[in-house]
DNA sequence: AAAACAGCCTGCGTGC
DNA sequence: TGCACGCAGGCTGTTT
């Protein structure tokens, strides 16, 4: 899924369309992704004013006036196109968004477009996932906390709660590989893949160290090369890869930046040692040997 | 309790 | 051109 800086890129993308506008209509296209959507979904939605947006870890919150936030999990292929009613998608035409161009209004949404919600200023804003791993739900805007997707979530890594003593915290004791901790979504929230192993690459720890031995002097490096590669990518606008579009159309530009990630054999930007991919719980782990110990 | 694993889905790139 | 295969940014539930 996108990642974080995704996730942050996507949310401010749809806090500039939306917020402060009103919801006309909700088109709900299918029964569920992940999970089934809520019930009475279009109903609880229509007719609502768009208070404002938040995000926790690789959710995004979108309060609405009535007391209840719609929350967003974009899974593995999600993304929003947002476009004027009537029009082409922005983000990335298909196939069908070139075909609704061509025919003017009513334009039908594009492929696995689930759920679409029209707004009083024109807008159309569609969720588009592909495989469906992402999911939806309504939750109580006072409690969104304590939804049972956000509830086990660790610490946000750019707030400054999150420092080395904290990450330590939870590190000790763990006998699993580094990668596979801070994988999980219970020691810090919102990393993946990608940006576990370019921090681990920027703070020089090689992703099968074992968790525990990373607490102390190790944290110490980790939590500023986690908060740095996020701080990057959200200012380049997130990595665009291939699934993965901007609310907005642009392309984010930070998979131009990795370091490490998707760049087997390729030469270690710190040492020029190929760097080499493992597969770490089922998942690829590109890191340099030479420069992360 | 923590860790490993399968499963959920579709689409895309690669190699034959 | 077609086809089989491997791979993909995540998370959950079950088993070990």
């Amino acid at each position: 899924m996108p990642e974080l800086p995704e996730v942050e890129t996507v949310m401010r993308g749809l806090a500039a369309v939306l917020e402060g506008q009103r919801i006309t209509e909700v088109e709900q296209r299918r029964p569920d992704l992940r999970f089934p959507f809520p019930e009475n979904l279009v109903r609880r939605m229509e007719g609502q004013r768009v208070l404002s947006f938040r995000r926790r870890a690789k959710y995004m919150l979108m309060r609405l006036e009535g007391g209840e936030s719609l929350l967003i999990h974009l899974g593995m292929s999600g993304r929003m196109v947002a476009r004027p009613a009537g029009a082409a998608p922005v983000a990335r035409l298909g196939p069908m968004g070139a075909a609704s161009d061509a025919r003017g209004h009513n334009a039908p949404p594009e492929a696995h477009e689930h759920l679409v919600i029209a707004t009083d200023h024109g807008w159309r804003v569609g969720f588009v996932d592909p495989r469906r791993f992402g999911s939806v739900d309504l939750v109580t805007t006072a409690a969104e906390d304590t939804h049972r997707l956000l509830a086990g979530l660790g610490p946000e890594p750019l707030d400054d709660a999150f420092t080395d003593a904290v990450l330590s915290a939870a590190l000790v004791g763990r006998h699993t590989p580094i990668k596979a901790a801070l994988l999980d979504q219970g020691v810090v929230a919102g990393l993946g893949n990608i940006y576990v192993c370019e921090a681990l690459f920027r703070a020089g720890i090689s992703p099968r160290r074992l968790a525990a031995s990373v607490a102390g002097v190790r944290a110490a490096r980790l939590v500023p090369a986690i908060k740095a590669v996020l701080a990057e990518s959200i200012g380049a606008g997130g990595s665009s890869l291939r699934d993965y579009v901007r609310a907005d159309g642009e392309l984010g530009r930070f998979q131009d930046t990795f370091a490490v990630y998707g760049r087997e054999g390729a030469p270690c930007p710190h040492c020029a040692a190929p760097i080499q991919r493992i597969v770490q719980s089922g998942r690829s782990t590109f890191f340099c040997a030479r420069a992360q110990r």
